[in-house]
DNA sequence: GTCTATATAGAGATAGAC
DNA sequence: GTCTATCTCTATATAGAC
């Protein structure tokens, strides 16, 4: 009885309460945001019962902790991973640095499960002022970043710090709204999802590291 | 009776029920996005009835529009007016393209009225996957997006159109995440309000310049 | 571990007096 | 144009049977 929504795909016969929960929740957060998203349309969704979300991870905020958990770790560690392999190349190279940052983002968005929704949850977060929401990220995955700083700091000896932390916002900015795909201009849609990604990952490494470059 | 709330300035006697509304909706549609916002939060904090808001603007979707509508139609036209004036000189400086394109929208976050709030729904309705939201400034705005396209593109006549439109969307996503402050990684907070945005808008003109120029 | 049922609170919207 | 009062719906969370 239990198991087997509709949505599981065919020949993966049993997801768990748990997981289809995290699923559906990460799909509706990116459509409707954090507050937008009511745990009745996540369970109805999920095929679960309402108090299921209750049981499994307390409250709605620990639901959204748990969706940034799972998917963060793993961009995290692949980042951490692209970047020391980038720097045990004497001199470091700009434009890997910058792929150790930007690929395994837009990587995500190619997952065969939700990976492109959670991009999506993920610009919702930067928008959000939720404090717990921020502090969650900072005292998580901070470190990410810092790492990168201190590494676009060895490219850029001569540049001064305030610039240097201008330019890193500037990336993620960039890279964010295009991961979200937020431009209300739209482009041809004849590429598939995956060229899609590649070219707007070579595009960015290109803008970028001309940005990053700039006198 | 009526008006004199206490958020208003002293020395400014007469905002109109509508205007407080406006005022107070925009600041928590930048706090707590806007499902989290509910419309007994804004007229409590605005001090005015419950009821006000659906007779003033008959809806909370109305409401939403009309935040929008008021600050964008303002920066769309300064925007236009900067890109005019940059068309006149020939041949087309790039970096006058851009501080067109940028130097608006830094300039609201420094109105000493709600602007810096209204930077941050803005970058919240980008994340909103809203589509009457979408429409709504597609519809109303998305001209101002095409203008620059075009000068952009007059600019690098041998660059593809695909090319020009992501580097015109990190150029927004940059611009979006600069402006609403979303950067995990805290920077000097010695300069005043008004050095901080010059120094975003100059930076990020070098930036995206360079990008844009990048091979 | 999953269910039904419900407690409690808050939402958007409107009717009708003043 | 502003008020009170209320309709109707939905929210999160929990208690307790199975």
């Amino acid at each position: 009885m239990p198991c087997l929504a509709p949505v599981n795909a065919p020949g993966t016969p049993h997801f768990s309460t748990k997981q289809r929960i995290l699923d559906v929740a990460e799909s509706l957060f990116a459509e409707h945001g954090f507050a937008g998203t009511s745990l009745r349309l996540v369970t109805s969704q999920a095929a679960v019962n309402l108090a299921a979300v209750n049981y499994h991870f307390g409250s709605k905020d620990n639901l959204i902790a748990e969706v940034f958990r799972r998917r963060m770790d793993e961009m995290s560690r692949l980042r951490l991973e692209r970047l020391a392999q980038a720097r045990r190349s004497e001199p470091l190279v700009l434009e890997e640095v910058l792929r150790a940052f930007i690929e395994p983002a837009l990587a995500l968005s190619l997952d065969r499960d939700g990976g492109a929704a959670f991009v999506r949850v993920l610009a919702r977060a930067y928008a959000e002022r939720n404090e717990r929401l921020r502090k969650f990220l900072s005292d998580h995955y901070g470190h990410v970043l810092r790492e990168f700083s201190h590494a676009l700091a060895r490219c850029f000896p001569a540049l001064d710090k305030e610039a240097l932390y201008w330019r890193l916002d500037f990336l993620a900015g960039a890279l964010t709204y295009a991961m979200a795909d937020f431009g209300l201009l739209r482009r041809s849609s004849s590429a598939s999802e995956k060229a899609h990604c590649e070219r707007a990952a070579s595009e960015l490494v290109a803008f970028a590291a001309a940005g990053f470059r700039a006198g």
